[in-house]
DNA sequence: CTGTTAGCGCATTCAT
DNA sequence: ATGAATGCGCTAACAG
């Protein structure tokens, strides 16, 4: 089938000792043999398998990363850049999606040790912290997004405590005292630390915090539409919505869209992640941007220093964080007084019933 | 480091080869010893290692997927469903992203073929077909979405002609006459046949085809923007645009938020491929579905059934097509009188100075 | 600097 | 039905 080794030792009447050297560029041999063998080689249109190469070295030139779904547009652009970096290393990599499903995550990471990756960025569902902690012995690992509290790995975290306070802090600088708050699940690092970051805010400003204004669920579109919704029908309802569960942006729109709610004049809407759409939409959405481009890129230098150190154990092992943007768009707008709950309401259905 | 089958065979006192037959289940052992090395194998928490069995098999229970990209929204659910599909058929993915450049594609190419990939689904740039085809003949391919003309491969398209033809007549029925199309790259199989589409509707509706209404281009935003303005630049501007070009949408998008034109009242948008947010942004926009979710299914398939009839070479090579199909929503509207260009423009601007 | 030998973990042929 | 032996393609330890 394809050229082997040994057929580039014959034709240049060398040991396969002598062809291998030469070829992986060991300063082992001779100048000479060197070029020589380079050159059958390619004449040859040798290629090494990689196969029987990691057979004998326990590498595999294939890096793993496993995230929960590409639907999430932080995850498309990490997947991107990892892919694009790693490719340019030398590195395959193997794309999963484990759907945020323990079950699915355990079930991958045993196949990826199988196949003897040599590196992993995984988001962590959290629930497998055992597994991957045993696993981190074999391969170097790095956490992204979020942490598993059951584990001491390398981890890069975006600063999810600074992003909901940015953004937080802004809506109550342009007036609003009822935030709304949707966000992830309070199992998740990045739930816990967006909601963290809502309260300092608040309580910074001096403003009570209103339990049924928090909500708290999982990343899925219908999670904001429900939310959205508890929102909207209590009897003093939000003037402005944070957002902060990336995927339940799309349902809180719905509802909106539904319910003919104008954005920003009857609610300021705030979304955390950007999206490619969102500075097209209209009106813009505002946001508070993740950095998920350089949340990767440095994912990717962490995991490739843990596998250059190789063996080193989980030693040295670090927290990263990097640091959230508010990227001001057209979705939020001041409060001019706040004592008007009642106005911005009527307004709201003042401006329905007109487009009726 | 971790438990092979020498470990099993000892631990169970038999040899390896008895360990490698029962465990692999062909019927060569006795009931008994299979049953007893499979439970040792499990206690023991042997797993195969795949790259060994690779080397011995040439297979490596890896299937690649190289797309251009993880932005255009149906890469991302094909890539989605192309995973859970083979994942549940013991296969790993190698996602793969190529830029649509063909260099990156052929490079990609190579490597893979390297890892001696049992499968391919390849989204071609069409600018290496003599390579495809070379590699088809040590690896099952199946194009996805866009054929290589160059080579005779099982191929996986859309119906982009009848979708195209679909949406434009849409736009007819709804009584437009001057329908401005942006449309893919003409080098590709998707470009040209959505370009055929539109002129088979106009010529079907005895409506003259009108050159300055046609534009082709790269698959980025950029080209969405150029040619939207273009469009709307002319002495007698289109009151529809299809934008059949998915990556150029956004751009459209942004030209005409810029311009302050209104949806549907003032120009009908129909897009090309469904993207989640189209549903929620206002309009709710109108689309031709191009059945990415079955386009991948059908894919994954189609490369199954190849991989099973391993080694029949080009045999029985076919060509499928996914059909379309057109969701109305409401970024399109009738034009009730095809003589009063003026009135839709006056209205609008009524419509926009009243809510101001 | 080069050739010889061995072995990575497994599947498979040939014996028995 | 099982064991012994061979080799997939490559690298590395060991001689020379």
């Amino acid at each position: 089938m394809s050229v082997t080794l040994k057929d580039v030792a014959q034709a240049a009447r060398v040991s396969v000792s002598t062809a291998s050297r030469a070829l992986t560029g060991t300063g082992l041999t001779s100048e000479r043999t060197q070029q020589r063998l380079t050159r059958i080689a390619r004449e040859l249109g040798y290629r090494p398998n990689p196969i029987a190469r990691g057979l004998k070295t326990g590498q595999s030139r294939l890096v793993a990363l496993l995230v929960h779904n590409l639907t999430n547009a932080s995850f498309q652009v990490m997947a991107e850049v990892i892919q694009a970096r790693l490719k340019a290393l030398g590195y395959q990599m193997l794309l999963c999606i484990g759907g945020d499903d323990p079950e699915q995550e355990s079930d991958t990471l045993t196949t990826l040790v199988d196949h003897r990756i040599d590196g992993l960025i995984v988001v962590p569902t959290g629930k497998n912290g055992a597994q991957l902690k045993a696993l981190s012995k074999e391969v170097p690992i790095v956490c992204l997004v979020r942490r598993d509290d059951a584990t001491d790995l390398e981890t890069v975290l975006a600063d999810d405590p600074q992003g909901a306070y940015l953004g937080t802090r802004h809506l109550i600088e342009l007036g609003h005292k009822r935030i709304g708050l949707i966000v992830g699940r309070q199992d998740t690092t990045s739930g816990r630390e967006r909601l963290s970051g809502y309260v300092r805010a608040l309580r910074e400003a001096g403003i009570a915090m209103d339990g049924t204004l928090v909500h708290a669920g999982h990343f899925v579109p219908e999670t904001g539409a429900t939310c959205a919704r508890k929102l909207l029908d209590l009897l003093r309802p939000p003037s402005a919505i944070f957002v902060a569960n990336h995927e339940a942006t799309l349902g809180v729109l719905r509802v909106t869209a539904e319910r003919n709610i104008a954005i920003p004049d009857d609610l300021s809407l705030l979304c955390y992640e950007d999206m490619p759409w969102f500075e097209w939409h209209r009106p813009a959405i505002s946001i508070v941007d993740n950095g998920a481009r350089d949340l990767a890129n440095l994912a990717v230098d962490r995991l490739l220093h843990r596998m250059d150190a190789k063996g080193n154990g989980n030693d040295g092992v670090r927290e990263y964080r990097v640091g959230a943007r508010l990227i001001k768009r057209d979705s939020c707008r001041p409060i001019e007084s706040a004592s008007k709950p009642k106005s911005s309401k009527s307004k709201s259905s003042a401006a329905k019933s007109a487009k009726v």
